[in-house]
Parts: C-alpha cells; sequence; structure tokens
DNA sequence: ATTTATACAGAACATACGTGCGCAAACCGC
DNA sequence: GCGGTTTGCGCACGTATGTTCTGTATAAAT
C-alpha cells in the first residue's frame, strides 16, 4: 500500500523540513498555510491527517507546533562524534600525538561520524592513508583509518607503529614475542617484519576503516 | 565576564535539552514550569531572559515554543542518511532488489551516516559482508559494504556481481570484455573470473566501505 | 442518477501559550 | 536597621494556534 503523495502534500513536506532548517522549532499550521499558498488552515490539517497516517510524521494532538517528522524526513538530531582528522601526514613522519587537549578546534579538519565507529574508545582520530607505506591487505590508498590513540598494543590487535629505523608508520597487527616485535600483515602473501621493541612505538590502536569510493 | 547559572537555571536549561531529546520540538514555558517545579510561569519567563541575554539560548518573542538552544548545549542537527541494511544474506542468494519504493520503513534496520559517503548516489544500501565468497583484497569478514544500486557497471568500477552459475554474490572490479565480463579482484594475487556476460547480473556498485574493529 | 470519496474553502470556536503587572520574599552592601 | 537589586509568585490579558463545522466542486463508483 505505497500512496503516491500528492504534490500539495509533497510541497507541505518539504516546507516543513526547510522550515525546520531555518528554525529550531516545527512551523504551525498557519506557517504551513501561508508557506504553501493554502487558503485555509483546515486544508493544511486536511493533509496532515493524510501525511500522518501515511506514516511521513507524527503530530502531538492539542500542541502549538506538534509536528514531528519521520522516516527519511526526519531530521537527524542525534549523538555523533566529531573526530580530528590528521591529514597531510608526511610518508616518513610519525604521526603527531594528538588528544582531547592539544588538538585545535578551530583549525583542525573534523568529520562527525556514526558513535558506533567509536563506541567506548576514547580520544580517537582519523587518518587519511596516503601512498604504499602504511596500506595492507585490507586497507588501501585514500582509506580513513580511525584510530584509538595507545601506546601498549595487545598481541593481536592491529596498530599504527612507528618503526624508527624505516622512519615511517605503519599498519600492521601487533605481537610482542619476547623482546621483539611482530608486525604481521593481515595480507598472509606477505613477510612480517620483526623490529626490536625499542625501535618501535605503538601510536594507535585501529578501531575502524571508512573507504568513500570517487 | 562568565555568568555563573543559578541551580535553576541550570535545571531549566537542561530540562530543554532534555525535551528536545524526547520530543522534537522546544518546550512551552509552562512545560519548564511544571518540569522544574516552578510556581509561576512568570518566573520562567525571568529565567528564560537571563538565560537568553547571556547567549545560552535565543527566543523568538510572540512565537509558542519559540526557543533554540545556543553554544554546546545545541543539539547538532546534521544532515545524515539512513540507508537501509540488508542482513541476513544467505550466501548463496542474489541480494534482494531493495529501493526507496519498496524497502519498509518500519522493519527494515537502517544504519546513520555521514553524508560524504552517499554523496551523489542514490538509493545506496548497506551489505554486511559474511563468509568468505564476497571477499576481495581489500574487504573483509564484517565489513559493511555500501552500494548503489544499478545494472549497468562502467568498466573498473567495483560492483556486486551476482555470478549465476556459482550461484552466488561477488564483489570484483568489472570489466565488460566482448561479451565476456572479466570480473577481476583487487588482490593481484588473485586470478579474474570470466563469465559470459549473459550468466552474471551487476547488482550494484560499490560506494563506500565501512569497518568496525570491535 | 445517485452515491461515495477526495480535495479544498471559509469561518468560527476553544484552548495553548507568551507576556505584563502588581507584589512579596530573599539577598546584599552599607 | 535601610534602600537597592535579584528572584519568585499569582493572576489576568491577549494573541497564537490547533480544531471543527458547514459547504462546495470534481471525479470515480454503483
Amino acid at each position: 500500500m505505497v500512496k503516491k503523495l500528492s504534490e500539495r502534500q509533497e510541497h507541505i513536506l518539504t516546507y516543513i523540513k526547510d522550515f525546520l532548517d531555518e528554525h529550531s522549532y516545527p512551523p504551525t499550521v498557519r506557517d504551513i498555510q501561508t508557506g504553501c499558498n493554502i487558503s485555509s488552515t483546515s486544508v493544511v490539517d486536511y493533509n496532515l491527517r493524510i501525511l500522518q497516517r501515511d506514516g511521513y510524521l507524527k503530530r502531538e494532538t492539542e500542541v502549538s507546533r506538534g509536528i514531528e517528522l519521520l522516516g527519511s524526513n526526519k531530521p537527524k538530531i542525534q549523538d555523533f562524534v566529531s573526530v580530528p582528522i590528521l591529514s597531510n601526514i608526511a610518508a616518513g613522519d610519525p604521526l603527531p600525538v594528538t588528544t582531547q587537549d592539544n588538538w585545535n578546534h578551530e583549525n583542525t579538519e573534523t568529520l562527525d561520524l556514526p558513535t558506533f565507529l567509536v563506541d567506548g574508545k576514547d580520544d580517537v582520530f582519523g587518518v587519511r592513508v596516503k601512498g604504499q607505506s602504511m596500506i595492507d591487505a585490507f586497507i588501501t590508498d585514500g582509506d580513513l583509518v580511525l584510530l584509538e590513540p595507545t601506546t601498549n598494543a595487545v598481541n593481536g590487535e592491529m596498530v599504527a607503529a612507528w618503526i624508527q629505523d624505516n622512519q615511517e608508520v605503519t599498519l600492521k597487527h601487533f605481537y610482542l614475542e619476547n623482546g621483539t616485535v611482530r608486525l604481521q600483515p593481515a595480507n598472509p602473501m606477505m613477510d612480517p617484519i620483526y623490529v626490536p621493541a625499542d625501535k618501535v612505538s605503538v601510536q594507535g590502536r585501529v578501531v575502524g576503516v571508512i573507504r568513500s569510493v570517487n
């Protein structure tokens, strides 16, 4: 039972949406009336009832501006997390240490992400993968890698590790085996890297990857 | 000049915030009155004026519910896009065709994603990668793959392709070469699959990948 | 031809809701 | 104490705003 909306109903719907973008409260019946060139409030009410019946919005009776958009029209007022994005990381540099305290809210580029990507982690930040050195089997050029700052990785976790001798950051699975760190590519075809523990520093734990094609 | 808010003003502010979380419209003066155990509407008005003067909110005079929170209290209204998530895809089934029209707003699981992942694409939907058949070099078990429905892929694009003879959906780069489709794994170690064009149907173009570790 | 459903118009009604006024209690420096 | 400001109270007024009733027009259904 997919009802097609009349032109007027579409108009009303987009009007409400636009109104909510400009103000922070819903429009009144009369706002909609003048905004959509409707000659009577009862017509607005009539169409609002239809929109409500078909699940496009919800109305609170007897309440002024008691309109709530539903479904795809619903404005998402929701918990998401702004994470700083470190860009322009030179290929051979360690990641600059970034925490809540020292990242500049004004100058740093940020991205708002759904909470589920960050849940339970602290100070998550993003790094845009550039060039080949950071690429692993399931991470490729252009990916946005989400990292949780840490210096102590648990064996098996994928981490961003700064390898002093190579002067580079790499993304690998981390294993500390009596004094030596084994950095294991996820790609089984690639050989692991062995580094003395004091020549490698863990900079973050990979908590997510986001790739946008095009 | 940081004015310290009175206990009552704090209470009002948090009440408005909570109210906005539950409803999709701001509270009235009287809502605040009862919600904060205040005995008179004028007291609410008095404190609202102070909160407005100190920049915590904005009021539209003569407008019911004309309250807008500002600053850190401001609810971030972000344009997120709800995409339906197809779960429980049996390993050997084609993806069910899902469009704006036929996906059930009530029953389908959705995920709210930042717009940049979906910009310019239509009817994007997500598929949770399960098992091995869909895995490619840069996509692994558990990833959420974002697809734009299409049946006509451009050479080189990564697509979800239904291979009739194998009865499975696979994610590969698509190349149509005089009557034969070459499905090329991103992993150069893996061999391409050649399929007659009439035995393969493109179901969607990969527009993004999201991986959440843990 | 009659009925039924949809869509709109105009106006009146009822209440939801912001605002203003007078006054009291509490607080504050002197 | 005393004046002043801040904060709170109760109430009433008036507008803002949802609701409803009556009526019309059109098209499809019977």
